[in-house]
DNA sequence: AATTTTATTGATTGACTAGTCAATCAAGCT
DNA sequence: AGCTTGATTGACTAGTCAATCAATAAAATT
């Protein structure tokens, strides 16, 4: 049975077990067991391949970090124009493959972690800042110094959706959150520059 | 020692060392044994009076809770009209007794308890209803059918400043944060009606 | 063919934790 | 003085879980 070279698959399956296992038990009692059984190994090797639990959030968590921003960057890639790319970060935000219970209960999973795992947090604020970041830039040729605290604001509302939905009352609509996001744009762009 | 009638000292002590244990070590290993000795007893008289983690956890989350709507029913009494009414509740909810770390964290706890709960889902969704009815009920008379997804998006702005400061980079500054959401506000209502 | 390396797991360990319980202590009531 | 009742805890139980390890099996290397 022992293929070779399976490392990067058995890590990918880890991964992508953890992130199930926290959509369906919601964080507590995630167990390591219960995630490499869901891949479909024994415990024993969850160990031996990540070296502990920390380590297994961990790579779900720059896993689901790697893919939003490919997301994101792809998106940008195709938008022609400032607003546009604005609009770009927002809709891709709330992709149907990412607005999804799973994945908002992970990133709930995440923000917890990160009180405790410095690791973690580090990760998170490099999210933050690069959510800020590409919103600023994109801000910055409409309405100039403004771009600031705007860009804080629609990073803000982005995440208070994702937190809104994690109690998981109304099945995620990513349009519908998207156009709640983009509304708040245009009446800021409509503000004008001042 | 045992002197009558000291439940309800026994039970507020654990309430605030159940929010006092959060915000220290941040969710996890917080263990009915340390909430017990911060509040100064045994674990076994924890149990006795709330029969269990979870119910303990529920008390912390229906205080909080309680102590947040009275401080909006407090700001919203001495609110004069509907805009006053809701910049009340925005500066409640960023008031300097409740947007601090400690809080912010319990906060984010009972999200994560909410996945599992079913109690703690029903109280979380409670607050956000309540939330979003007060500031509707506010909204209406300034923007009329618009107040719906106005106050949604108010509700998320608050939450997600929130969620953001559960990280912990910046200490937390409730004036700007209510300046930041109330910002968001004059510029829904310079809108108008449409 | 012998050796090394990688893959894999069952069994085990050690630490910790929620919850229980019997026993103790003190205050009020009769 | 004796009974009841609430307060309180130390010790215990039963269970869980992360992490370890020794052992096995198959590929790759020599």
């Amino acid at each position: 049975m022992p293929k070779l070279g399976v490392e990067p698959l058995r890590r990918a399956a880890l991964v992508e077990a953890t992130i199930g296992a926290i959509g369906e038990a919601g964080t507590l009692d995630v167990t390591v067991a219960k995630i490499a059984r869901r891949a479909g190994m024994s415990s024993a090797l969850a160990h031996h391949y990540f070296g502990g639990k920390e380590q297994i959030f961990l790579a779900a968590m720059r896993h689901t970090l790697t893919v939003y921003g490919a997301e994101v960057r792809g998106a940008l890639a195709m938008a022609q124009g400032p607003e546009a790319r604005i609009e770009a970060i927002v809709r891709a935000s709330f992709s149907d493959s990412h607005f999804r219970r799973e994945v908002i209960a992970t990133w709930l999973n995440f923000y917890v972690l990160a009180q405790t795992s410095a690791q973690a947090n580090r990760l998170l604020c490099l999210y933050q800042r690069r959510l800020r970041s590409n919103l600023r830039h994109g801000l910055r040729p409409l309405i100039g110094a403004r771009a600031g605290p705007v860009a804080d604001r629609l990073a803000a509302l982005i995440d208070g959706f994702y937190l809104r939905h994690s109690l998981g009352i109304d099945q995620p609509d990513g349009a519908a959150a998207a156009e709640q996001v983009l509304r708040s744009l245009s009446l800021e762009l409509a503000h004008g520059i001042h």
